[in-house]
DNA sequence: TGATGAAGTGAATTTTGATTCATTAAGTGA
DNA sequence: TCACTTAATGAATCAAAATTCACTTCATCA
């Protein structure tokens, strides 16, 4: 009587899932929020526009959990800096900096995850993972100031604010597709995204060194 | 044969495009982008919606006139202090915290205008608008630089860049509505928000400081 | 004052996608 | 296989505002 899914089904629900988000993932890597219509999606993935809202309760949900993903992964990488035991003013310097380098290998995902305009809800979303970062930032400017490397007499609260609204600001710029040199083949080059990611880093570490 | 307006003609329709524009600006005060509707505009400037449009092509032409006008008049304050003489490390010092404190006074504006989720045509007006505070940010910072006051090996634009997107990001908290204290009378009182001004300040000097 | 050009009006239309839902297809357990 | 449950479909519906426009009112000038 009760129906039982079968393994089988679970597993076929669970791509058919996997298979929007990455197709929603897929359609603002190349053309924005704009591009973000669950209609698209759900052609791009294969399915009816009805289907989307059997796996996601709106769109606004479904590309939340796009941001997510994605940003998630980045607070994860600055954990894993902020951990690794090196000195706070070089571990700064390399967690902004691979910040600003791993944004430039997608810039249009970076762009519209960052910056580009969209819908509130999805929007709120990005002030959750803003905030994760700061707070990121904010245990690296800490341990500088415990261990003397680091002015003593900012707020450790403000400044981590400041350094990841400076560091993204500067991003804006490059990321933008309004950019001229936007779909340059070697965007830019590795070496100048290098040295774009190494400024912007000496800045925001100046903020705060001693 | 020829319609030739009088005077009193043309100043009643330069104050109904004023009344417009007043009314939308005062709406954007209020409720931010939400209430920022133009029948509500129309409404409260006290002629019919069909009216807007004799005076605006477009909703989006209005908002961002608003805010045009706003914004201009930050630009302007920020080049006098640009422009003043003092030091350069008394002038970014002075233009920061002058713009926080300004920012402060009207906080629901101002985050508005910065911050809140808005559409793409009045977004990208913003942007004009960052350039153009940047700007004077960076030609404090190259003053700066060739009095040997501030560090010279750092790339003034990417400087003043990070700099805009520091303070603006770290306003973004104190102005947000979302905030629990939001609408405590005396918003923070006037100590708290000098405060606050100076050390956002602080830690944006710092970052070009010798 | 009458003829004509502008301004003002606001209900109706348009637009843009998100969301729904009646229907069909597929899966489950006996 | 049958009776029943869940999934999939996509055309139709809905929603929320911006925008239009046929009509009314006001101004100008001979």
């Amino acid at each position: 009587m009760a129906y039982r899914k079968t393994e089988r089904v679970e597993a076929r629900l669970a791509d058919n899932r996997q298979r929007i988000l990455a197709a929603a993932r897929e359609l603002v890597s190349e053309g924005g929020w704009g591009e973000a219509q669950v209609s698209h999606v759900a052609s791009a993935a294969g399915v009816a526009t009805g289907s989307v809202y059997r796996y996601f309760p709106s769109k606004a949900d479904l590309f939340v959990e796009v941001l997510s993903v994605v940003s998630q992964r980045e607070v994860d990488v600055l954990e894993a800096i902020a951990d690794n035991g090196d000195s706070p003013h070089q571990n700064l310097h390399v967690a902004i900096s691979t910040f600003v380098a791993r944004a430039m290998r997608n810039r249009r995902l970076a762009y519209a995850l960052i910056a580009e305009p969209c819908e509130k809800e999805i929007d709120e979303a990005r002030l959750v993972y803003r905030h994760a970062i700061s707070k990121q930032i904010m245990r690296i400017v800490k341990e500088g100031q415990e261990r003397g490397e680091f002015r003593a007499d900012l707020d450790p609260s403000i400044a981590a604010t400041i350094i990841v609204g400076g560091f993204m600001e500067s991003l804006i710029g490059p990321l933008s597709p309004l950019n001229a040199d936007f779909d340059a083949s070697g965007p830019q080059g590795p070496e100048a995204v290098h040295a774009l990611a190494g400024q912007i880093a000496e800045v925001c570490c100046a903020a705060v060194a001693r």
